[in-house]
DNA sequence: TTGTATGCGTTATCAG
DNA sequence: CTGATAACGCATACAA
């Protein structure tokens, strides 16, 4: 019977009993503090001592102790990271770039979901403070302007997806009027003239800042804005089946449809088909974010390519600037149109 | 462990320094140490002072600092996650699952990825000891039985997809066979007698298990397996594409497709679909998984759900009792069918 | 350049 | 039941 027993006094053959700088110290014959300067460069060091420190370490298998550096420096090196879903498509990509990066600065990522909820997020803020996080980066989030100010003020905070200035805060945002301007061209120069819209969240910059995009390429072509050919979504697979269907179902005529995200274009594309109307023979489509799984779609979906990775890793590069007391200085990714065979020239 | 601040007069971001035990002690006029009681539950405290000291704890909006909590009593009430790939599409929706759970307990989880590579994961194990996570759990990992066996000797380890039986070890198996099956006589009911099969990444005993739970599948209908039918994928959208592609290549005939996942699921309609053969008109499709996007594709496709929200939840709770000491006990949830449009009655 | 001493916020071990 | 007090492992002023 295999009984896992916490009660006894340690029967178990720890081979590594987790060496402290305290034991490298006395290996290497120097002084504790030593030991702690070499590790942090805090200070400079002899070279003999240096090496005979980097050889006791190296020995002992020594790890530092990230609680006890934590207390007595007032840092964790962890860095909270408020993400809506951590199962979402699109920001999971974010996430990788976010680890990759803040690994090289030596800090580990604490994942937290706010789920598109302010009430929540305000309380993953509040979590992560109290796990005594060394900042916080929000992947757009529903956030106030206000309340991010306010935690701002207290550590370093990073937010993705706005304009905002703040000190302690740095905001990176995208170009999102530039993405749907790159789509609604494209469409254009395809030869469509009656193109739907699909929006995203109305509370997100992001999907107005697409819808402002298409805007101007319609006005550029010199085409009329027509509102009922832009219907509301949530960049949910099902508003983007909704979209369709109340564009179908209200008669309008459009020949093709730009889907703030790839997610609704998803759901549009099976509202066509289930409608027999076939993409990109009878309408095309076009998406945004390029989530990886749109290059499998049936038909590969054309979009405007988001890198993701990139947003994640200049997110956290930025925060661990803002740590370092630095103004942090990125360059923003910019987005691209993707052509795959969801797009076609107009045959009607 | 968080308390939600009740609407108060004060304002939002609290400018007072990160109240301490002491503080609390102090206020509610008793000893440091008859807080720590109250707060862990350790012992049996008078009703009166315990009333003071959630009273200050409430008015000091006092939360325990985890990093001297660590330190002090060895424990980070963190607990690490490997995954393979963070921005998994499937793992993604179980690691919610291990996030909320862990959550009601307490603790949060650290994750780390992987990327499918045992040296990589080792290399996560090393990391996440670092951290003194209290508790190790492993989604599906590549790395041996043995060193799995080696690692929980240190500390509690869970483990998903395995049957492996040590101290300090909980793995959690799902039923990939009985999966196998379900999609297989759905095909077989379905009047198929050709049924190819396309298989995950040969290492992954879950793979062979869905391979196997196929093979039982034929042999229950009296239909002859036959090797050429079986494809070899790795899980990926592209591998599911190349299958197609040498199925149809090597003039195999069959009607039906049995994909170890969806995502060569999706591979694998694509590809059918370039090919001008329609699904499920010519070729019937089901996957394994059931993917959130699953639902939206073109045609939706057909598979083996899997509750991986409760794959997460079942490992966390796992790893919860492994930590109180008490031998795990969990219901593994069951795979189950899913129609939807890809797999029809065969028409010829 | 190096060592010493103090403190970080808790838990745990003792006596009362 | 309760309260001192010693760890916990490290960083850092302060000395030397």
């Amino acid at each position: 019977m295999t009984r896992i027993s916490r009660t006894s006094t340690k029967p178990l053959g720890t081979p590594t009993a987790a060496a402290t700088i305290e034991m490298v110290a006395q290996r290497a014959g120097v002084s504790l503090s030593t030991v702690s300067r070499i590790l942090n460069g805090t200070a400079v060091v002899s070279d003999s001592k240096k090496r005979a420190v980097e050889e006791a370490i190296e020995a002992l298998d020594f790890v530092p102790n990230p609680m006890a550096r934590g207390l007595a420096g007032g840092r964790t090196f962890s860095i909270g990271v408020i993400t809506q879903a951590i199962d979402s498509p699109f920001y999971g990509v974010s996430l990788r770039g976010i680890e990759d990066e803040l690994d090289k600065g030596g800090y580990s990522p604490l994942f937290m979901s706010a789920h598109w909820d302010a009430k929540l997020e305000a309380r993953c803020v509040q979590t992560l403070r109290s796990r005594r996080v060394d900042g916080i980066i929000v992947l757009t989030g529903r956030l106030s302007d206000k309340a991010l100010r306010a935690s701002a003020k207290q550590l370093p905070v990073v937010v993705t997806g706005r304009d905002l200035k703040a000190p302690g805060l740095f905001a990176i945002n995208f170009d999102n009027f530039g993405g749907g301007l790159l789509a609604t061209r494209h469409l254009v120069n395809l030869g469509h003239r009656r193109i739907a819209f699909i929006t995203g969240d109305a509370v997100h910059p992001d999907s107005t800042e697409r819808l402002r995009g298409y805007r101007v390429g319609l006005e550029e072509a010199g085409l009329p804005f027509d509102p009922h050919l832009v219907v509301a979504g949530n960049y949910s697979e099902h508003s983007g089946m909704q979209a369709v269907e109340q564009l179908t179902r209200d008669g309008r005529a459009f020949t093709a449809i730009f889907a703030a995200n790839d997610q609704m274009a998803n759901g549009a594309a099976l509202c066509l088909y289930r409608k027999g109307l076939r993409v990109p023979h009878d309408v095309s489509l076009i998406g945004f974010d390029d989530l990886p799984t749109s290059s499998f779609a049936v038909p590969p979906l054309s979009t405007v390519h988001q890198p993701a990775y990139e947003h994640g890793r200049v997110a956290a590069s930025a925060m661990l600037q803002l740590i370092k007391g630095i103004r942090p200085e990125v360059v923003v990714p910019m987005p691209s149109l993707v052509v795959r065979e969801s797009s076609a020239a107009i045959t009607r």
